[in-house]
DNA sequence: CTGTTAGCGCATTCAA
DNA sequence: TTGAATGCGCTAACAG
């Protein structure tokens, strides 16, 4: 049905009065056509509107030139804008995209996924999704028999998967210290669900430069949260229930961050005076909440493009028979200081 | 390079000891293959690990059961949830997505896309980039040339596209309304930029309900900006400026409003007391804003799930030769009040 | 510089 | 219920 009325080669070709191997030519821009040629062959082309099927060249170069991404939902700004970066990169570089979107990971799903990306031929698979880490055990068995390259964005290293992420660690790290410095003594941290590498990593570098500082027993400080602005909320409450001279929270994403501020207000806890609040992200909101928020600032398109750069290397050697090492790329993230952490 | 080692129907057929045509019976999940024949050629297909070749099958099939979207980058809450709509229920339904995001409505950039969809044999187009009303005009010239069904998402209606839309003019006036309820006298407006038909409705749904309130001369009270949080704190300081009666606003999105609640406070005007605020999409932090902020809710995943639900019938009809009129399907958005606009 | 031949992997005739 | 032949639209390899 779909077929009918379409144009194909043969067409141009018989219009144009050439083989089909002419056209083809002129299509791919090769060198070696006489500019009559190529300009006659061009114009029945134009006049006929004809476009080339994708599925008839794949077929026959036998190559798809095709990224397979498997992304979180669009629910949080991290994982979104990183699907962002990896759009705008791989429209650049001339890959197409075959995106799957996944709530959680889940090995039905992710089968059903891998099968259809399999079926598309894709010539590299980037994982988007969060890691939640009981996840990767399985995952890697079905990945490893898989011959495609594979990237990881935001997980763990092990030495032998290839994977872009940002530092959360240092995160974490220059949000404590940040309190620190600016003289608040007791600083709890609202973390993002435990099964989260960037969760653990955020909250590994608030460890870090709290036990640098010399505290101990800090297990009271922790608690945990969902992502989710109520949260927060809930979180604070929580915390100041367990430790009333906690005087900064490190909240590791800037929507929780938002609850925290409004249990702050209920509990008539003046911000930044008596209660220091560091976020993580950089939302575009964030500028404005009440108080502005101190935040660390991830730059999650960068984070998409990078991947998809190494992507390309990664499939030109696979082309070429070789194998690259697995290798982290790490990006650094920034801290921005805003009033909701700087006593006056 | 990367048909090295593919398996193919053959392989299987070969292993199976049958043609390759039962294997593709077998694939397609057709009824005239005897119970053995089957489960032999299943498990040859599981233990060689085989997936049909996706290009081969839609070429030899002549479709490609594969949607194309444009939509609009992911900068904001509603566009970006509309996408996530489209792409579960395009999943539901069995259909591939190809997606294009674009920062604006470029002629070129557009013409490379649709370019890249008719090649991709794309079975229907879905536009999900917010319309700039004025591009409109090269944009219908552009499509109507395609002979494929084409679903435009939240745009005006002319009467001869297929529109699903949220009926922003309802919300405006929802919004409005309820301001008046609360016994606001004097009510301005944040607009979203005058190019798109969003922006353009939500004001008019505003303009009605204050019109029906026996309001008139009401140019002054309209001030314009760009949906993000400095052009509403910019634009409620110059609505002031401009009259300083007013005590109520409408602005046009979340994000904005959250700017206007940064210059109330900057201000030192209390709200909901001296100042009610009202703001346009549910995003998931308004709930948090201080004060919690009332806003206009839109379903716009439901909102994308309508539009490939109708798309599937387009092209079922398009099969069969049919064509049905264009319509537009209208979802309703509904008021959520909070804090912001109601008065002790 | 251009044309001919062959085949990519699958599904759709038609026979048997 | 199964198989053989043919073609989908394009490109690669080879000739000329």
């Amino acid at each position: 049905m779909l077929t009918k009325n379409k144009i194909t080669i043969k067409d141009v070709a018989r219009v144009a009065g050439v083989s089909t191997q002419t056209v083809s030519r002129v299509l791919n821009n090769r060198s070696d056509v006489s500019v009559e040629t190529r300009s006659r062959v061009q114009k029945v082309i134009s006049s006929l509107s004809y476009s080339p099927n994708v599925f008839a060249r794949n077929l026959s170069r036998g190559r798809s030139n095709t990224l397979g991404v498997i992304g979180y939902g669009l629910f949080f700004y991290g994982p979104s804008s990183v699907l962002t970066g990896i759009e705008s990169k791989a429209n650049e570089l001339g890959f197409s995209l075959t995106l799957s979107l996944i709530d959680r990971v889940e090995p039905s799903k992710v089968d059903r996924i891998v099968y259809d990306f399999l079926s598309r031929r894709v010539e590299g698979i980037i994982w988007a999704v969060p890691s939640d880490i009981t996840a990767f055990d399985w995952l890697a068995d079905k990945f490893a028999r898989v011959q495609t390259p594979l990237i990881y964005i935001n997980k763990g290293s092990n030495g032998s998967d290839h994977v872009t992420a940002l530092d959360n660690r240092l995160g974490g790290r220059l949000a404590t210290e940040h309190l620190l410095q600016q003289g608040y003594q007791r600083i709890g941290i609202i973390t993002g669900p435990s099964t989260w590498w960037e969760a653990q990593e955020r909250l590994n570098g608030w460890q870090e430069a709290i036990e640098a500082a010399g505290y101990s027993n800090i297990d009271s400080l922790i608690i945990e949260g969902d992502w989710n602005p109520p949260s927060g909320d809930v979180g604070l409450h929580a915390l100041l229930d367990r430790d009333p001279e906690i005087d900064a929270v490190f909240v590791s994403n800037d929507q929780m961050a938002l609850g925290a501020l409004q249990a702050a207000r209920s509990l008539g806890l003046n911000i930044p005076e008596k209660l220091g609040i560091v976020g993580f992200d950089d939302i575009p909101e964030a500028a404005y909440f009440y108080p502005p928020l101190t935040t660390v600032r991830q730059d999650t398109r960068k984070l998409g493009a990078i991947a998809v750069e190494r992507m390309n290397v990664l499939i030109e050697a696979h082309h070429e028979g070789e194998t690259l090492d697995p290798e982290t790329l790490w990006l650094e993230p920034r801290l921005i200081v805003r009033k909701s952490s700087v006593r006056k």
